[in-house]
DNA sequence: TTTGCTGTATTAAATCGCTTAGTACAGTCA
DNA sequence: TGACTGTACTAAGCGATTTAATACAGCAAA
């Protein structure tokens, strides 16, 4: 379900919480759906329970699951989570798109790079 | 000319390294012109030599600067640098733009979010 | 040549974030 | 009660970042 990759410069904690952000934004793991828990989870990467307790923390300060002491964490309906998501999504997206015109690509050449998934210059 | 904040989380070498590859792909500094010497800018920015000096040796990795043992640092005339940057730039967009599909946006949300600097929903 | 700049290389130490390990406490449910 | 759940805490190791202090070699001008 998730996959954690050690060559990978980023955190680990990183790679599980923005791993499951995916999969709850994108609808693969439903709202009320019921998220592994933290020792199992940490039992199947073979990774220590803090780091994953960590990953869920930070999903749950951001709203994508309701986490209940004693029953475990659940995905919750997340609409808030996914406007602030997307919000995320499209200031990324402006800030390639200037830097992309001061290097001297115009919109028509952007909005292609964009669609066909082949490289430019 | 360059800025460095020691409350953003990446290192200063990154700092240094991207507001100077900025200036020279955005044609602020042109090709030709000199690059401050390491010990002269880590006086001004007021942080290690040895910071600006790794911060310069990635720029000449990356082919955007030309450095003169005994005499200095120069930017290059850098088009393969900045068609570099464009792959790594279309790349992240491609990313984005995928994900915001992902999240339920079609394509002329994604164009007007690109286009207007307003925020959406 | 001497002086003063330039980049480069090296080592040691301090700091910080990530991760692990171990332990402990409290809530939920069969 | 027992077995699970999340949570909290401390201690330690590790690696990257950064600083510090030197040292060496190339270039240019007085």
């Amino acid at each position: 379900m998730i996959q954690v990759n050690v060559r990978d410069p980023r955190p680990i904690y990183e790679q599980v919480r923005d791993g499951f952000r995916r999969l709850i934004l994108s609808g693969v793991l439903p709202a009320g759906s019921k998220m592994p828990s933290v020792r199992e989870l940490a039992a199947e990467l073979a990774i220590n329970p803090n780091t994953i307790q960590r990953a869920y923390r930070e999903l749950e300060l951001e709203g994508c699951i309701c986490t209940v002491p004693g029953r475990g964490s659940f995905v919750s309906a997340s609409d808030a989570a996914a406007a602030l998501r997307r919000r995320e999504l499209t200031d990324e997206l402006r800030a390639a798109v200037k830097e992309l015109r001061a290097l001297g690509m115009n919109e028509a050449e952007i909005l292609s790079a964009i669609r066909e998934g082949t490289g430019n210059d």
